[in-house]
DNA sequence: TCATAAGTATCAAATAATGATACTTCAATC
DNA sequence: GATTGAAGTATCATTATTTGATACTTATGA
């Protein structure tokens, strides 16, 4: 184990917690010889973390396969998220009303250090599994709504991410000059939305607005995602840009 | 720290879980004296369980009230779990298009021990905030879902069930003999669905039918929740309960 | 069938967690 | 605004616990 300075620090519960990490969209199963390969932990160290875990039913185990997956108890743990995030219970009703209303995509996106991450969503027909399921992270400078949220920002703030914040390729139509980003963000700034085509996803265009705090800053965003297919933007702004300014001017502050 | 026989479990992390599952949806926030009281543990373990906790990103500190509360962490624990479970990415897509053509509330629940799970939910306006977000677990004697899916398993399972599984009287209407469960469990053998009214909350009348796997035998359910206020049993098997069936068996085995 | 990898069990060594205690900061009350 | 008790923080000697090497067993597939 690196040298932990801080005697407060207890690696040994640091070292199971990087386990449960070690599962994503790509690794929805494991075994023991992958959490090995995962982790740079000591198999043994592994036997007895997912040992541990497994007992005190965080994780699955097939006895067949002897592989180990995410329990139920990983959803409990978002379910205790929830009611402690007080955003979520003003939002929800909101979102709710507009997904009826319009029928598409909505979503709440949050800041999370340097990426947004999705804390509500409601999905239509359409909406990919991806698009679907909560608790995904994106890097906040490549999504409408982490530069519609940057956008009511300091200066000096906006320098430092557009600085240091990542920025990952996902379509070949991903920006990621910076200085075209910093441009979309002032541009957000003066129009109060953001929009972005085919920055995660081919065809999909997302339109975000901020969700803004007494302070005036934003630490989230209503953001909507439609087809380029059956949109373009004129309609977008047209039809769907005022009921979400509304969705999101709702959210009592 | 009661006597742990097995040389592989290491009490240190389950120490640390427990701080983590000391939150729920009436302890958003603890502070350090609330988290020694909920979890039993020494002052000194739970401050340095609590420094480790949030120096790994999963508790979130207030510098001015001193107190923890979940971090977006915990969501992201929730997305890997979702492309875990296959069943999910199976079950969404009807979902979907269930909510959309009937506006109602629609769940997916699962068992979990003793207890259902909601792991999918799609609220409407109506919907409560304690129904609108997953990972709400009831016991499952309680509920249509439950009872459903007991419907299917074996003699035995559903006696030791009736037994031993717990039974918590929610509103005045909760049925707590568990002969009449029973006789509800036998009845939704017969009929392929379940339905409660007023168990959990008054003024909802709950529907659910069983997603079968090729065993015959449910681990999962399809819900709908509405308002006896709005419907009343005959409607709801008159309009709903076609299509939900539709649902549950489109969900693919 | 054999060979090899993966998973499981054991144990001596010593690191890292323990928990008592002292110190500091906060917040409430007079 | 000073006083007081509770909550939070820091420290450290003790020792229980984790450690990681190794041997053993069970799977897998060539």
């Amino acid at each position: 184990m690196e040298k932990k300075q801080n005697p407060l620090f207890v690696g040994t519960l640091a070292k199971g917690l990087r386990l449960l990490r070690a599962f994503d969209e790509s690794h929805v199963s494991l075994s023991l010889a992958e959490l090995v390969a995962r982790t740079g932990l000591e198999k043994s160290a592994v036997q007895r973390m997912a040992h541990t875990l497994h007992h005190e039913g965080m994780l699955e185990r097939d006895p067949g396969t002897r592989r180990y997956r995410p329990s139920h108890a990983w959803l409990e743990l978002a379910y205790a998220y929830y009611w402690s995030d007080p955003l979520i219970s003003r939002a929800l009703p909101k979102l709710v009303e507009f997904s009826r209303a319009y029928g598409e995509t909505v979503n709440l996106a949050q800041i999370s250090g340097d990426h947004i991450i999705y804390s509500l969503r409601l999905p239509n027909q359409r909406t990919q599994f991806a698009a679907s399921i909560v608790g995904r992270r994106l890097p906040a400078l490549g999504t409408a709504s982490g530069r519609v949220m940057l956008a009511t920002w300091s200066k000096e703030e906006v320098t430092h991410a557009l600085e240091n914040w990542p920025i990952r390729s996902a379509t070949p139509k991903t920006i990621t000059d910076r200085e075209a980003i910093a441009e979309d963000i002032a541009r957000a700034k003066n129009d109060g939305y953001s929009i972005t085509d085919g920055q995660m996803m081919l065809n999909e265009i997302s339109l975000a607005v901020p969700v803004i705090s007494i302070d005036g800053r934003a630490n989230a965003a209503v953001q909507v995602s439609v087809s380029s297919l059956t949109y373009d933007e004129a309609r977008l702004k047209g039809e769907i840009l005022p009921a979400l300014l509304d969705t999101a001017g709702g959210i009592p502050g």
